[in-house]
DNA sequence: CGCGAATCTTGACGAGTGTCAAGAGTTTTC
DNA sequence: GAAAACTCTTGACACTCGTCAAGATTCGCG
C-alpha cells in the first residue's frame, strides 16, 4: 500500500509490523467498541477482550480518541465499497433496488455493532471538535457511495436523478438509522420495512418517468 | 394536570412545588447537557451551572439516567408542537413548504446544542436499554408531528400522501440531521440547504399530481 | 552468541465520577 | 412557638478512568 522504498532486502519488518499491529489492535478494539460504545469503553476493557494489555494502547496509539477514530476510519473503509458489487452486478432498476435494500437490511443484521459505533461517534463529534475532522471525512464517502448507487439506477432506468447526492444521503442515512433502531429494539418487521422502504423510494429519486420497469 | 384532590385549602404547596423543582432543576440541566452531552456532563457540572448543589439531584431524581431522560422527555414535549402554528396557518402546499422549512432552520439556529443532544441520547440507546423505551416514544411523538404536516400539506394540494408516516420522518430525520451536522461544522450554506432540501422534497410526498401551485 | 532496539507488561498516580448518609436549614402544621 | 416534615448542603466513600514511567521480555542483526 505504501510506497516501500525498501533500504535493504527486508520483507516487511521496519514499520509496516507497527501497522498490522495497530490493525490488529483496531480490529480488537471494535469488538468491544461495537459492544459498550465510545465512552464505556475503557481501555482495559477494550486491552482485556484482546491479546494485549492495557499499556500497549499507548506505544500505538497517543490518544483514546486517536484509537477510536483509527477505529472507526478502518471500519468504514471497508464499509465504503460493500455496494460496489450491487452497483456493477444489477440489471434493472427494480433489480438494483431489491439488492441494494437485501444488502442494507444484511448489514443490519450482520453488523449492527458498528452501525451504533458509528451514530455514536458522530453524535460525540457534534460535542468534540477533536471528532468532527474525521466524521465529516466519513460521512461524504458514505454519500460517494449513495451517490453511485443513485447514478447507476439512473441509467439504467435510462434518467436522471431528481435529487442531489447530500438529500439522497440524508435521506437513506435518516431510514436506516431508523431501521436500526427499531431492529435493536427488537422490533418485528423492522428489516422488511426498511427493504420495502428503499424499494418504494428509489424510483423517486429519478425525474419525470417515475418508476420504469 | 394532575387530579388534585386538595384535602384542604391548600393551593399549590403538596407536591407539584416537587415537580416546579424538578422542571427547574431540568431546564438548568439542559444548558449543560446541551453543552457538554450525555457523557461528559457530570452531576456537578450540572449543579455548578445552576442555583443547586450537587447532591440535591438525589433529591428529585433516584438515578443520573432518570434526570437525563427527564430532561429531554421535557424538551421534547414543546417540540413537538413547534410547528403546529405551521399547520394552522399555511394557506397552500407551496406556503406551507416555505413556512415548515424556516421552522426547521430557525430552531438549528436557536436550539442546536438541545438537538445535538437528542442526537446524543438517541445513540446512547442503542447501547443502554434502559434508555429505550423512552427515546422510542420520543421518536414516535416526533414522526406523529411530521405525519401531521405531511397530511396537511396532501390535503391543501388535494392529494393523498405517497408515503408512510415512519419514511417521511426518517428521511426528514436525516437530512435534518445532515444539516445540524454542517451547521455545527461551521460550513456555510448548511442551512439554505436545509430550507431548499425540504421545499424540493415536499411534492414528492405527494402521489401523482406532483408539485401543484 | 550478544548487544541494542523494539515491543510489551506491570503497577502506580491523580483526577474525576455517581452515590449516599449525616446533618443543617427552612417551611409547614398543630 | 415547638415539633415535625420537607428541602438542601456538605463531605466522604468506593470506584473507574486515561496516562505514563520503569522495567521485563522478545526480536533482529552483526
Amino acid at each position: 500500500m505504501t510506497q516501500v522504498a525498501a533500504p535493504k532486502a527486508s520483507r516487511r519488518t521496519p514499520a509496516d509490523k507497527h501497522d498490522e499491529r495497530r490493525k490488529a489492535l483496531a480490529e480488537s478494539a471494535l469488538r468491544t467498541l461495537g459492544e459498550l460504545g465510545y465512552a464505556r469503553a475503557s481501555l482495559r476493557e477494550i486491552a482485556n477482550n484482546s491479546e494485549f494489555s492495557h499499556g500497549v494502547v499507548h506505544y500505538y496509539f497517543n490518544d483514546k480518541l486517536e484509537l477510536i477514530v483509527y477505529c472507526v476510519r478502518y471500519y468504514k473503509e471497508t464499509c465504503v465499497h460493500r455496494y460496489d458489487g450491487v452497483v456493477a452486478e444489477a440489471t434493472s432498476p427494480t433489480d438494483l433496488a431489491e439488492r441494494f435494500g437485501d444488502k442494507l437490511v444484511e448489514t443490519i443484521v450482520e453488523e449492527a455493532p458498528m452501525h451504533r459505533l458509528w451514530y455514536d461517534l458522530r453524535s460525540q463529534s457534534m460535542f468534540e471538535e477533536t471528532l468532527r475532522e474525521a466524521v465529516t471525512q466519513i460521512d461524504q464517502s458514505l454519500e460517494d457511495m449513495i451517490a453511485r448507487i443513485v447514478d447507476r439506477y439512473a441509467t439504467l432506468a435510462g434518467a436522471e436523478p431528481a435529487l442531489a447526492a447530500p438529500v439522497a444521503y440524508g435521506m437513506f442515512d435518516g431510514i436506516f438509522q431508523q431501521a436500526l433502531l427499531g431492529h435493536l429494539n427488537g422490533r418485528e418487521g423492522a428489516l422488511e420495512d426498511l427493504r420495502a422502504q428503499v424499494v418504494g423510494l428509489m424510483p423517486m429519486l429519478l425525474t419525470q418517468p417515475g418508476a420504469m420497469r
